[in-house]
RNA sequence: GACCUCGUAGCUCAGCUGGAUAGAGCAUCGGAUUCCUAAUCCGAAGGUCGCGCGUUCGAAUCGCGCCGGGGUCACCA
């Protein structure tokens, strides 16, 4: 502000406490040192806590309503989610939860990569493994293959699935693919299943070639793309891309990026206010182009919001944890669920930005006591439902009951606890999601401290201490219930 | 080489649309329990915010340069 007005911050301060002073919610308001500190009156916080305590599904609950249609994951349907895609699923899983309750329509979609020389590989894969584990032949593996024991429990089910023959030339590997893959997206959908992410829409990259040849006329009267060399050129350089892409190439075969094109055509198509991909780091290279391609179709391409998902790398004990050569050399998201539950590998990967890179050690999270967050969170829900099993009452009982006697450390407590609408929107808008965890952790903090000292049960403040209580315990449930976490009522 | 990203306490990281004495957790050391769960709490110690220059009344934060770690630069998906 003081650079807006070009005066000094001191006297800015003084005279916006001369007016906000007269505002009837705020208790007191100071300048101090170029700063304007508010306090708000304790009345506010009080109806706001009573209100809350008895609308807890309204807590939180904004109006905004926009449409988004957000993609994430689109892991491709070769083999079982890695860690790293773990990350990008939490944290769009955890993104639309926080959006839903903000308001925002917000659908989840998975973008089937089922196109393509992967796919053959795959069924190449199953082929192989089949003629030499299961059928006892000779064989000879290419340079480039599927690898690890998921390959070959596949092509075991396959030989009973398909019969023997499928597997005597080469000339069924399509239909093996096509076996395999739907397989393999089952596999991924029981891994997202254990962590409790479920998706609305499955986009088939297959099934928009169809529509290719519609897209690209649509893209030659944008005189979007041009012939060189044979080939069919998206004039990417002319929305900022380093160089113009292939999106066909000579033999007439159109590239991944065409699937793209008309994947991202189709979806401004489907009229979402905004789209958000949640995308590996590696493809950061790639989102150039796709913006390029929107604008030629002329949507905004401010609307596609890309978010990276950077790597992860996993300790266990201090050393790096070892890869599983059953898995294909990478890290099972399944083998992580398992050793440290859905809750701490989703709370994990929300502690930090999205964007960069993820290191943490497994042994951290196994750990029963105030190392590992989760728990720490979780013990200050339950010692408000322990609270109030001692003082055999219900909770509803307590929401009438005035804080006005109650402490300056009480309503700071309150204070923080009534603040975690705010910290939902901020953390949605900015797509920080570290925010709510870092949040929470303080707010379970306080509580700890708060319980330590002081007495709630046979307080001659008892019922307003209960009320405290259970307010800070409905924003730790809110929270966490953001997070895909459900709070500990008992531990 | 180009682009992206990171560099803050021993470790993992917040803070970064410039502002109050730079924070948290872990690890370390010391302490708290006749009392609601000690799965907790309190205290101590720990920092040239990678380096330099610049912009500014003011820089961890913005700009430029350099150093160092990681990543990406397909007609593969």
């Amino acid at each position: 502000m003081a650079k807006v007005l070009r005066r000094n911050p001191m006297q800015i301060a003084e005279e916006l406490v001369e007016k906000l002073g007269e505002e009837e919610i705020f208790e007191r308001v100071e300048a101090l040192k170029g700063y304007v500190n508010i306090k708000l009156s304790r009345n506010f916080l009080d109806e706001y806590a009573t209100w809350a305590l008895n609308n807890e599904d309204e807590f939180g609950k904004a109006d905004f309503e926009e449409s988004i249609l957000l993609e994430f994951v689109s892991a491709n349907p070769t083999g079982p989610l890695h860690i790293g895609h773990a990350r990008g699923a939490v944290w769009g899983d955890v993104l639309a939860r926080i959006g839903s309750r903000l308001g925002y329509r917000i659908e989840r979609e998975y973008y089937v990569n089922d196109a393509g020389n992967q796919i053959y590989l795959l069924g190449l894969s199953v082929y192989l493994a089949a003629r030499e584990q299961v059928l006892g032949l000779e064989v000879e593996w290419p340079e480039e293959y599927y690898r690890g024991d998921y390959i070959v429990e596949l092509a075991k089910k396959a030989v009973e699935a398909l019969g023997p023959e499928m597997f005597a030339d080469e000339g069924f590997i399509p239909q093996i693919s096509e076996w395999a893959k739907d397989r393999m997206l089952e596999l991924i959908n029981e891994n997202l299943d254990e962590v409790g992410i479920h998706f609305d829409h499955y986009v088939s990259e297959k099934s928009l070639y169809d529509r290719w040849d519609e897209v690209f006329t649509k893209l030659a009267d944008a005189g979007a793309v041009y012939e060189k060399d044979g080939k069919w050129w998206l004039k990417s350089t002319e929305h900022g891309d380093e160089k113009d892409r292939v999106v066909v190439r000579e033999d007439g075969r159109p590239t991944y990026l065409a699937g793209d094109i008309v994947y991202h055509y189709l979806k401004f198509e489907r009229g979402y206010d905004r789209y958000i991909n949640i995308w590996g780091a590696d493809h950061h290279g790639y989102i150039a182009r796709v913006k390029a391609a929107v604008a030629f179709f002329g949507h905004d391409p401010q609307k596609l919001e890309i978010i990276l998902s950077q790597m992860v790398s996993l300790l266990k004990g201090g050393e790096p944890y070892k890869m599983s050569k059953r898995a294909g050399n990478f890290i099972l998201m399944s083998d992580i669920v398992k050793e440290i539950g859905s809750d701490a590998l989703r709370f994990v990967f929300l502690t930090k930005k999205s964007d960069t890179h993820l290191e943490f050690d497994v042994e951290d999270l196994k750990k029963e006591d105030n190392s590992n967050p989760v728990y720490y969170i979780n013990y200050a829900h339950a010692r408000v439902f322990s609270l109030f099993e001692k003082a055999n009452r219900k909770q509803e009982s307590v929401f009438g009951a005035s804080l006005n006697n109650l402490n300056e450390d009480a309503f700071d407590l309150l204070f923080t606890a009534l603040l975690l609408p705010e910290v939902l929107e901020d953390a949605f808008k900015s797509r920080q999601l570290q925010k709510v965890t870092e949040y929470l952790r303080n707010l379970a903090g306080m509580y700890h401290k708060f319980y330590y000292d002081n007495r709630v049960l046979g307080s001659e403040n008892e019922e307003a201490l209960l009320k405290l209580s259970a307010m800070v315990a409905l924003s730790l449930r809110v929270g966490l219930e953001m997070l895909g976490i459900e709070a500990a009522k008992k531990m």
